[in-house]
RNA sequence: GGAGAGGUGGCCGAGUGGUUGAAGGCGGUAGUCUUGAAAACUACUGAGGGUUGAUAGCCCUCCGGGGGUUCGAAUCCCUCCCUCUCCGCCA
């Protein structure tokens, strides 16, 4: 969400965020009501005033025993019509919040201008593709040979995107949530935390999943529940409503969670394999942070995110999504993409975002500053530390060897009993 | 699910229709005193909005959320949410 008065004073930075982003939202119509609003304001609040003046003079009266039914009467009259303005303010004003809440962030500057994900720019990569000395397979067909991922069943039980996992697979996903986390929590600075997986709407609304993006989400029926796309969601809205003191800055926190995603509008996508599920498991690292300090901070989120990659040895590159590819909260997002060689493609494995102060309002999050009276919005970030079922992905395709054997990395063989290879079964 | 008790400023807590312009305390900030500190004393101490050149004044709103009664509501009524206690159920 963006400061009123600051899209009432820089309509045209927003015009033009608005189209470097293809949204289309009537701004000048906007301003109208806004102009409106303000005039049914001075109107109510210098007859209230009034009424609070002459309540005040007749309780005065009416306690020295004076007769006062003809200027109750007419106060009576007064009070009326405060309540009809009064109405007309609240309609415009629940208007004016309904668009503010559909507009999206402002693009970062340094953010490229584009149409679609083509146009992302790529900033740096790390390692190297493998070679293969044969086809590398997808991971699909790794994980069918060494018996670990069964989607027939999953769609008996659950319906299309969705995975069961057996033994090794099933550990595997786990080994990596746990090597995550450590990674986060121990080098890295995290704070582990458990959320909930169910959220309220004010939650969703924090964050800015809601209310434009209701149709990408799992809700409750009957309840004014929703399940959760991103631990995103929970984490952010841990300081919903607060001020944090500003000596606590940054705080820093991690959490494991599976997501839930509606996939609406993604029919026929990646319906192979584990790429694009109802429900994946991801590890995600948040940040509330000063301000002046949120652009070097997400640059310090990529480092976190990417050492998970380096560690397992996976290949990626990072791109920055340019303005139409930018999520609707955040002002600047570097995707981090995992080579999959069994795809012959790179595929975003993390997302990390500085969303300045957009959820901050939103939420209500807030911090004091050292020596100053008046309280100021932190900044929020997030990333994903890493998405596990593409880790997982990445794993079988990178590390499948000739003979349908899976080389599990160095780096999670703890986590995984000492296992150092998958072999098939016999 | 049943019965009951609550929700007031950063925190505790008074307040059952009109000087509440939210008492008092704690915490915080500044000052006096002190070599320094503590103690004591003094002053200040929230958020949002409108007006304005103004972070000055003035005005409006906010006592869990929403609605209502009234000339006037923290206070009365309705409704929803949350917390706590006991019972039931349950992992």
């Amino acid at each position: 969400m963006l400061d009123l008065k600051f899209i009432e004073q820089n309509p045209d930075i927003i015009k033009r965020a608005l189209e470097k982003r293809k949204v289309d939202v009537d701004i000048d119509g906007f301003l109208e009501m806004c102009n409106k609003r303000k005039s049914l304001i001075q109107r109510v609040e210098s007859l209230r005033a009034r009424l609070n003046k002459e309540s005040k003079e007749l309780g005065r009266l009416k306690a020295k025993g004076v007769d006062i039914q003809d200027k109750a009467r007419e106060l009576s009259q007064l009070s009326d019509e405060i309540k009809e303005i009064e109405k007309q303010r609240k309609d415009i004003e629940a208007t004016i919040f309904d668009i503010r809440s559909q507009i999206p962030n402002i693009p970062a500057p340094d953010v490229p201008e584009g149409d679609s994900d083509e146009d992302n720019v790529e900033i740096k990569k790390w390692g190297k593709r493998p070679e293969f000395s044969f086809e590398p397979r997808p991971h699909w067909d790794v994980g069918a040979s060494l018996g670990g991922l069964d989607f027939e069943r999953a769609s008996k039980i659950a319906g299309a995107r969705f995975a069961l996992y057996f033994d090794w697979a099933a550990r595997l996903e786990r080994a990596l949530i746990n090597f995550m986390l450590d990674v986060q929590t121990r080098e890295n600075g995290y704070l582990e935390v458990l959320p909930p997986f169910i959220v309220n709407y004010d939650s969703m609304f924090g964050t800015g999943q809601l209310p434009k993006f209701e149709e990408d989400l799992f809700k409750l029926q009957g309840w004014d529940y929703y399940l959760i796309p991103t631990a995103e969601v929970p984490v952010t809205n841990i300081h919903r409503g607060e001020v944090i003191e500003e000596k606590q800055l940054p705080l820093a926190y991690t959490a494991y969670t599976p997501c839930f995603r509606s996939e609406a509008g993604s029919y026929g996508k990646d319906t192979r394999g584990l790429i694009r599920q109802h429900q994946f498991n991801k590890v995600e690292l948040v940040r509330f942070v000063h301000p002046d300090t949120s652009y070097k901070q997400l640059e310090i989120l990529l480092t976190h995110a990417e050492s998970i990659l380096q560690r397992l040895g996976l290949h990626y590159r990072v791109v920055v999504l340019c303005t139409r590819d930018l999520g609707f909260s955040a002002a600047k997002t570097y995707d981090i993409e995992v080579w999959l060689p069994g795809q012959n493609t790179y595929r975003e494995i993390s997302s990390c975002s500085n969303f300045e102060d957009f959820q901050a309002r939103r939420a209500n999050i807030k911090f004091q500053p050292e020596g100053s009276k008046k309280k100021e919005f932190v900044h929020t970030l997030n990333g994903s530390g890493l998405a596990v079922g593409r880790t997982l992905v990445a794993i079988l395709e990178n590390y499948q060897q000739e003979d349908g054997s899976l080389i599990i990395p160095e780096a999670l063989q703890p986590y995984m009993g000492g296992i150092e290879v998958i072999e098939p079964a016999k």
